[in-house]
RNA sequence: GCGGAUGUGGCGAAAUGGCAGACGCGCUAGCCUUAGGAGCUAGUGUCCUCGACGUGGGGGUUCAAGUCCCUUCAUCCGCACCA
């Protein structure tokens, strides 16, 4: 068969006859089939690409013969970073080079012959789409969930330019090897934090895989502590530290703040000044990596300020520290040296006092640093409790007394959204020099991205150079105004994606909610690992607000969720373009086709594993195909043959084993068995050639079409038409396995003496424990291997052994 | 450092606690042909002769362990001084 002249004819008449449209209204319950949409960065397909969406569609497929009405669109992730990048070394514009990208991709994605609805298409850099990104910010805004703050960003002094963590390269500007610095920015935030409970406590309701449940849960970081008070000794300003040890507080010798905490410069005494101030500049020319690196030695500077320990009054030294995270907890810490490994380090290192407020249960006077829990002492009442009731004990005088209390903390930051870029959704709001930061009104939306900008970096925001876009009137005084010349992070674009997918020509609205409760949440989305703690945990949290803004009364985005492996290089390390390592489908598919493609990619790996590529057996693939496509097209002039009743037991036992375990196996997204049994019946098919009469096989064969058609749809659907079909073979209904055919009269299973393997027996199937016991005891080698021994136990597991324990 | 995953033939890989290596690649031998990189048959975990050993190493639970528990090593990934 020439694969890939039929793959083109039937991808025709699938587009001319819309096999692939969705329908809500067809009365048959839907199925919301997703995969991760694309990012058109490279003009073509990549194995990544393939990898995710052929066997995907393949089970959409399968869902779909079982009956379902299946909803599976496709869409490009259109902003981001690389068009920029790309656009800023070949002065080709963003949206030229995209849109280029996007129409290439279109046209590969269907010529896979995946059954992506193509009415429902969407790119995010589509005006129609941002408009909504746009109205979505501004719900969030409306809600509180949307505020700016200042907060760090990498920036090349060079340059002039704030750049991505990814464009840091030993904390030098990948472009100018400028030393990178941190520096403080207004922007917009999502409050994600608000949400921190429910995130977490929503892993419980979906049916996701463990490990990236696991990421989520450690990504939110829920601990409970507790928070403890203390003041200033010089003004008693009260600042509280948050901790999960408050049963050791009588042993704090110093307290410290994060280099950027607001207060440091406060506090500091003028004869520290300037200690201070150089430890600030050397923490913010240190990367995020270096200051938290553990090889690091711990380093920080006096403030010369002193604080007072609320539980007894004792002063102690205020440091600044760069290993203290100003995002984290209060941005301060206390610092236990006796029971705390890096505290110890610190203290050691700067000659600060050690006490020891913990001793291990049993008494004996462990070395320091002591951390783990014990019973406390040199803690006044407080000695002889134990680590977990003294913190409560604790916390509890502390809360009494208004100075702290128990407090649950999260790892989780807010969402920043603010990129100084200019491929991106301009963030809708205006800034007034009376009003403030006032929302653009929703029916001024899109607030559209100009063409014309010039987004060379050269110290400001590509938008903020674009006069006629900056320019504009207050909402809500009418004086001349700026608008904000930052664009959206893409991950807000893809974070409600899915909703506008099933409405996405709704020029009203950003998806209609009763359709949208309708068609939500989606059934199965597939896509790579990598997005586990972003773009997963956003689309939730969009998801949840929308819900409590009333646009949707369903609480999860995704029911099921599948990640598939990562395919590597031929070396077995990641592709990338650098190592030189990246394996291009292209050749494979106008070689062999997409359904050899598809099918090789479903058999050589494991699924959710992925491995090195190698392409060693695309040609078994082919070989395969092509004794199905003999097996198949035999049904045509079968002419006479002599029917053998047993050979004839043995096709039909071979076949519904075939379609109840590829179902089963299709369902799981176990892709590399399903073909594997689908070779066993075709071998099957092979081994019994003229000894089935010409009903039974025809019949068969006709069924065996539909079997092979979710992972073999052109193949499939040639082969029907070959036999007189004379509709698509996505028409008809799955098979179901006819268990009557699958029961046998005898089944061989194993003996084990004293669970040794000593021989197999063929017994009647319906042989009862006895009855088997006897047949296997009667065996020679049975007899032989327990021969003057006593049989003192016998185990019988149904089809499997027997297991006799002799002694 | 913490957390997670993985570790099975020459290779890709299978295996609800129940016959390890299904299915396929590769390889070996043979057959066949209009000699093509096609097709067919048989073999293919290791070791020697019967039967012994085998799922990174070492322990354990069990009638039975690739699978469960403890421990250890290696590789990969994620987070990374989280107070």
């Amino acid at each position: 068969m020439d694969y890939v002249y039929v793959e083109e004819k039937w991808n025709k008449i699938w587009k001319d006859k819309e096999i692939n449209s969705f329908n809500p209204n067809s009365g048959k319950k839907k199925f919301y089939v997703l995969e991760m949409f694309s990012y058109p960065s490279g003009s073509n397909l990549h194995l990544g690409h393939w990898y995710n969406y052929g066997p995907t569609d393949s089970y959409a497929r399968f869902k779909k013969l079982q009956g379902y009405e299946m909803f599976q669109p496709m869409g490009f992730d259109a902003f981001g970073l690389p068009a920029e990048n790309f656009a800023i070394k070949t002065g080709i514009h963003p949206k030229d080079s995209t849109m280029k990208n996007i129409a290439t991709m279109e046209r590969q994605l269907q010529n896979m012959g995946a059954m992506f609805d193509w009415n429902h298409e969407l790119y995010t850099c589509d005006p129609e789409y941002y408009k909504w990104t746009q109205w979505l910010f501004l719900q969030l805004y409306k809600k509180g969930l949307a505020y700016q703050k200042l907060s760090p960003v990498n920036w090349c002094p060079d340059c002039q330019t704030v750049i991505a963590n990814e464009q840091v390269i030993d904390g030098k500007c990948e472009r100018c090897n400028a030393e990178v610095i941190r520096k403080e920015m207004t922007q917009w935030f999502f409050k994600i934090t608000n949400y921190a409970e429910e995130l977490l406590s929503g892993l419980d309701t979906i049916d996701w895989p463990e490990k990236t449940k696991a990421m989520q849960k450690n990504w939110i970081g829920k601990s409970i502590g507790g928070e403890v008070e203390f003041t200033l000794a010089d003004n008693g300003k009260p600042f509280r530290v948050f901790t999960t040890r408050a049963d050791t507080l009588n042993g704090v010798s110093y307290v410290v703040f994060a280099p950027e905490h607001p207060w440091v410069d406060k506090i500091t005494t003028d004869e520290h000044r300037e200690e201070v101030e150089a430890y600030k500049v050397a923490t913010s020319k240190s990367s995020d990596i270096e200051r938290q690196s553990t090889a690091k030695e711990k380093t920080g500077v006096f403030t010369g300020a002193y604080a007072i320990n609320p539980l007894n009054g004792e002063k102690v030294q205020i440091w600044i520290a760069d290993y203290v995270l100003a995002s984290y907890g209060t941005g301060i810490v206390m610092g236990v040296p006796s029971h705390d490994e890096r505290d110890f380090a610190f203290a050691t290192k700067y000659n600060l006092p050690i006490k020891r407020v913990i001793k291990s249960a049993n008494g004996e006077n462990d070395d320091l640093p002591y951390c783990e829990y014990g019973v406390l002492c040199n803690s006044g009442e407080f000695d002889g409790m134990d680590s977990e009731s003294g913190k409560m004990a604790i916390l509890k005088k502390l809360e009494g007394e208004g100075k702290g209390g128990i407090k649950v903390n999260y790892r989780l930051r807010d969402w920043s959204v603010s990129r100084q870029r200019y491929w991106g959704a301009p963030i809708p709001m205006i800034h007034c020099p009376d009003c403030g930061a006032v929302p653009v009104p929703e029916k001024d939306l899109p607030v559209e991205l100009p063409y014309n900008v010039n987004f060379t970096p050269d110290g400001k925001s590509p938008l903020a150079k674009c006069e006629e876009f900056m320019n504009v009137k207050c909402p809500c005084c009418g004086k001349d105004a700026r608008r904000d010349p930052d664009t959206l992070d893409t991950f807000v674009c893809s974070s409600w994606y899915y909703l506008r997918y099933p409405d996405n020509k709704n020029k009203e609205k950003p998806f209609d909610s009763e359709l949208i409760n309708k068609l939500l949440p989606v059934d199965t989305y597939v896509g790579g690992a990598e997005h586990a703690c972003m773009h997963l945990l956003y689309a939730r949290f969009i998801t949840k607000a929308l819900r409590d803004m009333g646009y949707l009364n369903f609480d999860e985005p995704f029911k099921k969720l599948v990640h598939q492996g990562l395919i590597l290089g031929p070396d077995g390390t990641k592709m990338s373009k650098s190592r030189g390592n990246v394996v291009n489908p292209d050749k494979y598919i106008s070689e062999f086709g997409s359904d050899v493609f598809r099918l090789y990619l479903m058999f050589g790996f494991s699924y959710v594993e992925g491995g090195p590529w190698s392409e060693d057996g695309i040609k078994a693939i082919v070989k395969f195909l092509d004794k199905l496509e003999r097996v198949i097209l035999k049904a045509n002039h079968y002419g006479t043959s002599n029917p053998d009743p047993a050979s004839e037991k043995e096709l039909e036992y071979a076949f519904n084993y075939a379609v109840k375990q590829i179902t089963h196996d299709l369902d799981s997204f176990s892709f590399n068995t399903a073909v594997a049994r689908l070779m066993e019946c075709v071998n099957t098919f092979i081994k019994t050639e003229g000894k089935i009469s010409e009903e039974l096989y025809v019949s068969l064969i006709k069924k065996l079409i539909i079997l092979i058609a979710p992972m073999l749809p052109h193949f499939a659907e040639e082969l029907n038409e070959k036999l007189g079909g004379t509709d698509s073979v996505f028409k008809a209904s799955y098979p179901v396995a006819d268990e009557s055919k699958l029961v046998k009269d005898e089944i061989e299973i194993a003996v084990q003496v004293n669970s040794k393997i000593k021989t197999r027996i063929v017994i009647p199937t319906k042989a009862t424990n006895d009855e088997i016991t006897a047949i296997a005891l009667a065996d020679e080698k049975v007899k032989a291997s327990i021969e003057g021994k006593q049989v003192r136990k016998t185990i019988v597991i149904p089809s499997r052994l027997i297991n006799i324990i002799v002694g």
